[in-house]
DNA sequence: CGCTTAGTTGACTCTTCTCAAAAGCAGTGG
DNA sequence: CCACTGCTTTTGAGAAGAGTCAACTAAGCG
């Protein structure tokens, strides 16, 4: 993986928010020391660590998760290609959660003196990159919304909105399909159901010809009808319309 | 209300995370430009306002909402005095949620100019803001755990121990008791749940005798047993224990 | 082919929701 | 001072959603 392939995916995202310049995009790419694989199932980083670098993630799924007393875990977030980790955790003593790879995971290290040096340097990234964060923090808001008020088969319909729609802005996506690696199980993880009611929930949506899926490739015929039935208002992404130039746009 | 006293709150919420000179206490004590009175139930910015000013809440709760198609509201984050509405969402575009009044409020508006120069100016004092975004943040990701992992009575349980302390940090706890300004209705649009299982709830967690209510105060008696009930980790809110001089300190 | 992991299904239990109504409490006007 | 009104809290009862336990099927792999 060349340091410029590595970016791709950011760059492709934060341009959803502002245009890059040549000379913008070439900083990012500059600012990769190396980058690292990760086995799925394995720790990008771990409860309690003070990471050196920035993670940049370029290849797979991750996902932000807490471990429960109780013995399961709870994962609070998905990380895909162009998804940085902790940006701004450095200021933080320790990591209050892990960071777990889902599929098999390449990553790339930003020293975090890059990173400063970008944002002080670079008015245009610097803006980009807090964007970023904050549409985290957004979607985090919104899973919490989810969570707390709609009922199983819409809760896992806005989720699927949602990814096809972020891995569409990284041009993972293929018209209305896009690859979900996760098992049923990761899915109840995520939405707080257990894996017998997930099971019966990708059904339900199945079974409204809402979604089909083939392996873990996920296609949503109609994405209108699914937003429809989840409620799903992609406002919370803060995705530039006048930026969006993929096929979701007419629905957008 | 003085401009001095619009800030006690929020710098005895900073000193949590770092030693404040008087320098910095004067310089953020002189950004404030004025302050606004919010009946309980108005809203203090409404979604889709591009705000002029950084919003410090100075008297009384508020509360991040979304309202859902469906009719009801979703409650994502209380604020409380000290806390800051919208240090940050100056870069998008619009609100993507509410905040509203959930008792009476006095808010301290601070002109945006203000906030960029102390952050460019006072690198202890960007910090320290920069802390409680974060800190923020992380208080959102465990009430995604809370929501999605966790049932009714200790999901409750943990809400009010997070309460007791976020208060106590800014002194408006008394003992083990603070001000809990809502209505079972709002607990219950905060915690995803029906007003008729809140209140269940709250009868339960009444007769493990893990709180005690009085009107609107809530007495957690031992709260080291509803910490342990709730499975509560105050680690996510990043107080530095060392600076943490609250009655609360041997529990923590 | 046997082993392991992921997905599927059935039956039963428990949590939580909804509908409905009563009781408590504060403010208001007569 | 009292009846009236609106809001909040409390309680009951039945219905729906979601969890658990357990077994079975399907798919990948050495």
């Amino acid at each position: 993986m060349t340091a410029d392939g590595c970016c791709t995916a950011l760059i492709r995202k934060l341009e959803h928010f502002k245009e890059l310049s040549d000379q913008d995009k070439e900083l990012l790419a500059k600012s990769v020391a190396r980058s690292v694989e990760f086995a799925a199932g394995s720790d990008i980083i771990k409860q309690g660590d003070q990471p050196d670098y920035v993670h940049l993630l370029v290849q797979g799924w991750a996902g932000r998760y807490k471990l429960l007393p109780e013995g399961g875990r709870n994962i609070m977030a998905y990380l895909i290609p162009g998804d940085l980790c902790d940006v701004n955790v450095a200021l933080l003593e320790e990591m209050d959660h892990s960071i777990g790879a889902l599929s098999a995971c390449n990553v790339a290290l930003i020293p975090l003196a890059k990173i400063r040096n970008v944002m002080v340097e670079n008015r245009t990234l610097a803006q980009a990159l807090w964007w970023g964060t904050l549409v985290d923090e957004a979607v985090l808001r919104e899973w919490l919304v989810t969570l707390g008020s709609r009922p199983a088969q819409q809760r896992v319909g806005h989720l699927i909105c949602e990814m096809l729609i972020r891995t569409e802005a990284v041009g993972l996506a293929r018209g209305n399909s896009f690859d979900l690696p996760l098992t049923q199980q990761e899915l109840a993880d995520t939405m707080g159901m257990s894996l017998v009611h997930m099971n019966r929930t990708l059904r339900g949506l199945r079974s409204r010809e809402l979604i089909t899926t083939n392996g873990h490739t996920v296609t949503v015929e109609n994405p209108r009808a699914l937003m429809n039935f989840a409620a799903f208002d992609p406002l919370y992404l803060h995705q530039q319309a006048h930026k969006f130039r993929s096929s979701l746009q007419e629905v957008l």
